[in-house]
DNA sequence: AATACGGGGCG
DNA sequence: CGCCCAGTATT
């Protein structure tokens, strides 16, 4: 692919998204770097329906790294509700703690000082550097593979696990200046959400379609469904953990072990999974009177 | 390179 | 009911 293809691709993204952009609060003018990086947790893993009402209540809860980092873990993971993976909440609290010993309480634009960060990837230190500061980075989540798998190799789906080559080829896309590539990132992401999503692609909606590698194919089929595995749900460790966190978060005292074994039927399996709750300091356990059952909550 | 890790909603 | 969602940390 040579440079003026890019650069097409480039302007003609730019171009549909500068007209099509969502509203999105942490894309608001007033927009801070901290609400900007506790969005991208929040989207790691979790639809953007689901993020927007809670980033605006923990917005205005803790507007701030050191309002986080002053708060309670407790308070931490009951704000963070549903969202799933509590443990990003924990790590977003350990984050801000970080930014305020480290960096004065700020967020720093610096790749190597973000990546350092707790919870924080190389997604979401390149998305933070792009969308919070207008700096130049390599954005590539889910969205941006599939808009590239598609536009430029011809496939439906990009391959399960991102690989080294992939980065170089979607760093060699984003244009040098750092305007121009904070653009780039924030509208080809736009379009792999809202028109080139993995369902059912809206082709008729995108501006590529007259230069779409895979719509010139005939959108052929994944090549890589064949060893794509579906993570289970219903009976597995993470459902019972999640039964049993959702009990911890709702409970306004401590609960005894009896009611945590009503919450899950077999032994083995929920022992397993408040034994991860605890080493992941998700739970605690309190003290207990002498022959009495102990007692767990979430931390403090 | 694989796995563990929530939870919900849609086709 | 399988699949997908602005991934990260660990093995």
């Amino acid at each position: 692919m040579g440079a003026g293809i890019a650069g097409a691709l480039v302007g003609v993204v730019v171009g549909w998204y500068d007209e099509h952009a969502r509203d999105l609060p942490w894309r608001a003018h007033d927009r801070t770097p901290w609400g900007v990086l506790v969005s991208e947790v929040m989207l790691q893993q979790t639809p953007v329906v689901r993020v927007e009402p809670a980033w605006r209540a923990w917005l205005e809860r803790w507007p701030t790294p050191a309002d986080l980092a002053a708060a309670s873990s407790a308070d931490v993971l009951r704000a963070w509700d549903r969202l799933g993976y509590p443990r990003r909440a924990l790590r977003l609290q350990e984050c801000a703690r970080a930014l305020v010993e480290r960096h004065g309480g700020a967020v720093p634009d610096d790749e190597a000082a973000l990546l350092a960060l707790p919870g924080i990837g190389s997604y979401t230190a390149a998305a933070v550097r792009a969308f919070a500061f207008g700096r130049r980075a390599v954005v590539l989540d889910t969205n941006v593979r599939r808009v590239l798998a598609r536009a430029v190799d011809g496939h439906a789906l990009p391959a399960p696990s991102q690989t080294v080559a992939e980065v170089a080829r979607a760093a060699a896309v984003v244009p040098p200046d750092d305007a121009s590539a904070a653009r780039w990132a924030q509208a080809s992401m736009e379009l792999g959400a809202v028109v080139c999503t993995a369902r059912s692609p809206r082709c008729g909606a995108c501006p590529l379609v007259s230069s779409c590698a895979w719509v010139a194919a005939g959108r052929p089929g994944d090549v890589h469904a064949h060893r794509r595995r579906t993570q289970g749900w219903a009976g597995t460790d993470r459902q019972v953990r999640g039964r049993l966190m959702a009990l911890l978060r709702d409970a306004p005292a401590p609960v005894p072990e009896p009611a945590l074994d009503d919450a899950w039927p077999a032994t083995e399996q929920r022992a397993r999974a408040l034994a991860g709750l605890l080493a992941d300091g998700l739970a605690r356990e309190l003290p207990s009177a002498d022959d009495a059952p102990p007692s767990y909550a979430l931390p403090s």
